[in-house]
DNA sequence: ATGGCTTCATAGTGAAGA
């Protein structure tokens, strides 16, 4: 059994006792973060290798940064899209246990008719550039992070309302589409169709309480994954704490993988 | 209800997140 998660943190450094805390608690394998708000410098790389996991970082100050840490070994680090010139650290690419693992946080993008909207349509397609890269290049591809998308109206708490804004629109959902046409699959629709499985939830109005939520934290995964893939949930626990991120972790279990 | 809350930043008429 291996347990790899992906968490939005919204500051790695405001939240590192709750992620160490996890860590100890899940027993977590591979955990891929996003908006770690800290450069490579202040990353805090020891307290992650004193619980015994190695770790890879693409910081930078104050906003986005992403990471992976890992209790198996991590080789072939990449960073960035090779392809694409983007002062924003917002993906990182490795291998663990024969997986490539791609680790992105998607621009959010602001509003449909905003330049930041554009910017992120420009990033999504290279995201799928880089993808198909992996897919050529490795037969075990995980694509997770926060992917800034709510796949369908199911993802979403009030869908009317949500209808053509951002993180729901036929722009994203299209391109959400064309994804996964590469042969990906939404790891936790493997597993479940319910509706209101969300993974964020607004800090205002009570939100989580309310379980006004999105589902906007994927772990996608090639079809080699697909078939020892043995459950996906939505840890909603981490959001329950004093100062939570607004994201709480999506954790994938595979079996019968040969971690040497 | 164009607000609500949180973080990082600076001391702003804040910016950005989702």
């Amino acid at each position: 059994m291996m347990k790899i998660a992906t968490w939005n943190v919204n500051s790695l450094k405001v939240r590192l006792t709750q992620v160490l805390d996890w860590l100890k608690d899940t027993q977590c394998d591979v955990l891929g973060i996003q908006e770690l708000k800290c450069d490579n410098e202040h990353f805090p790389q020891n307290a992650f290798e004193e619980l015994g996991y190695h770790v890879a970082f693409n910081g930078q100050k104050t906003y986005n940064g992403v990471a992976i840490i890992s209790k198996y070994p991590i080789t072939d680090i990449c960073y960035d899209m090779p392809d694409y010139n983007d002062i924003q650290k917002r993906v990182i690419t490795v291998t663990i246990c024969d997986i490539r693992i791609i680790c992105a946080y998607v621009v959010n993008g602001e509003a449909i008719d905003s330049d930041k909207f554009q910017y992120k349509l420009s990033w999504l397609d290279e995201l799928y550039n880089h993808t198909q890269n992996m897919l050529n290049l490795h037969n075990r591809v995980i694509l997770l992070g926060d992917f800034n998308i709510a796949p369908s109206d199911i993802d979403v708490y009030d869908s009317a309302m949500w209808q053509d804004k951002v993180l729901c629109s036929d722009m994203e959902r299209s391109w959400w589409t064309k994804l996964l046409s590469l042969e990906l699959y939404d790891s936790f629709r493997l597993f479940s169709n319910e509706p209101k499985q969300y993974t964020w939830w607004d800090y205002r109005n009570f939100a989580f309480k309310r379980k006004l939520g999105l589902r906007i934290d994927h772990i996608l995964i090639s079809p080699p994954l697909k078939d020892i893939a043995c459950g996906c949930t939505i840890d909603t626990n981490p959001r329950k704490n004093e100062r939570p991120s607004d994201h709480t972790p999506v954790i994938l279990t595979l079996n019968h993988l040969n971690t040497k």
